[in-house]
DNA sequence: TCCTCTAACACTTTTGAATCGC
DNA sequence: AGCGATTCAAAAGTGTTAGAGG
């Protein structure tokens, strides 16, 4: 696996296999563009809020894809697994282990609207999931992804090459995943300087920050005549089309990144665990934000290869359904489940081993050579929205 | 008592329907 | 009549914080 990494753009290549041979396809490469804003959040440790009715991520993921079929039509996905099986909780300045992770709350899976389109399409302009939206209801009913506060997550990017999200080429699947978008899901921020960060690169936030303190005007309001009352938003349902592919970050948004990504550079980085680590080992006694510092990344990729033959015929019909948790982890294997996500991340690299390129195998592909129920375990089409 | 979560808030940005001009 | 450009109101989304609840 080639590994690149420069200021603004972190890429993970999948390695040329027999079965992408069989595709006379080229290796697969994903780029994450925002890395430099990315890398910013995490070196303080991100965080990302997660409410009832659903929140959006930021930042947000937008990566760019080559190496795809310019005429074959492609798929892609996104959704979050999680880091380790522990929770959190935020004592003092830094976040120290709370305990066993709660279980698994219904795996859904972001449909990219554009899906299905060419490989042409998809290489022509980066790919925005500006339109994921997180939530920490269980019972919701809007496609968003469903996360357990104060636990880590990632993102996974899946590529599977198909004509229809409803006939996907299930043997030919790739996922990817960026140790840099890791996040701490909340309901409230808790680290200072993650709400300085978020806002100096929110414009949404500036409503609080150029039209006077929140407070101040909330006592304002306390003494004059209460406002006509707006519906609350929160019930509305979104009516947001995601037909059109989402806006890019804007150009000083970048420029912001690279600035931050600048200063970062300058740091040494400081030993010390990574945010991550295996599941085998002891969870450390705490995620101190100056454990979450830059590290050399190895970007790790994943090539799930499928039996043709198994059938997942039932799974097409429902991907579009408003039926979900059909596809949820079997209640008594959460932590195989937990298992199988893990190996993306748990061989991250010490700091020592950080500038070397590293091709991982993990053991779990090959479970999913031995029956569909396994390939179940690794829950991808739970839910499907875009 | 501590911790987590929810709802409300003011403001900005985004979206899409309506309107206008060619 | 059709199309593209422009306008504008509504919706969406943001972080903070008080208060509720476990």
């Amino acid at each position: 696996m080639q590994h690149f990494s420069d200021s603004q753009k972190s890429t993970v290549t999948m390695p040329r296999s027999p079965a992408a041979d069989s595709y006379q396809q080229g290796p697969i490469r994903v780029t994450l563009e925002n890395s430099g804003l990315w890398k910013s959040f995490h070196s303080i440790g991100t965080e990302m809020i997660i409410t009832k009715h659903g929140r959006r991520m930021f930042p947000h993921c937008n990566v760019s894809i080559t190496g795809l079929q310019p005429f074959a039509n492609y798929v892609v996905m996104m959704d979050m697994v999680p880091v380790e099986s522990f929770k959190y909780k935020w004592k003092k300045d830094q976040w120290e282990v709370a305990g066993k992770a709660e279980p698994q709350p219904p795996c859904r899976t972001f449909m990219h609207p554009d899906s299905p389109a060419t490989g042409s399409h998809w290489m022509k302009q980066s790919l925005s999931f500006l339109k994921v939206k997180l939530t920490n209801n269980t019972l919701d009913q809007h496609g968003h992804i469903i996360l357990h506060s104060m636990h880590r997550y990632y993102p996974r990017f899946h590529v599977v090459q198909a004509d229809s999200p409803y006939i996907v080429r299930w043997s030919h699947f790739q996922t990817f995943t960026f140790p840099e978008t890791a996040f701490t899901a909340v309901t409230a921020y808790q680290n200072p300087k993650i709400t300085k960060l978020k806002i100096d690169h929110n414009p949404f936030a500036k409503g609080f920050r150029e039209g006077g303190t929140h407070s101040h005007s909330k006592r304002c309001r306390s003494n004059g005549s209460p406002p006509a009352k707006r519906p609350a938003k929160d019930l509305r349902i979104s009516s947001s089309t995601p037909t059109d592919l989402q806006r890019l970050p804007s150009s000083s948004q970048t420029e912001e990144a690279k600035t931050d990504l600048a200063s970062d550079s300058q740091r040494s980085p400081k030993t010390g665990h990574y945010s991550t680590w295996a599941p085998e080992q002891e969870p450390p006694e705490s995620l101190h934000a100056e454990n979450l510092e830059m590290q050399e990344y190895d970007y790790s990729c994943e090539e799930q290869m499928v039996p043709v033959s198994v059938s997942y015929q039932p799974y097409r019909s429902e991907l579009r359904s408003l039926e979900y948790g059909s596809f949820l982890y079997p209640s008594s294997n959460v932590d195989a489940a937990h298992a199988h996500v893990q190996p993306a991340l748990h061989t991250l690299p010490s700091a020592e081993h950080g500038a070397q390129q590293h091709t991982y195998h993990h053991p779990h592909h090959q479970h999913h050579h031995v029956a569909a129920a396994d390939w179940s375990q690794y829950p991808l089409f739970s839910y499907s929205c875009w």
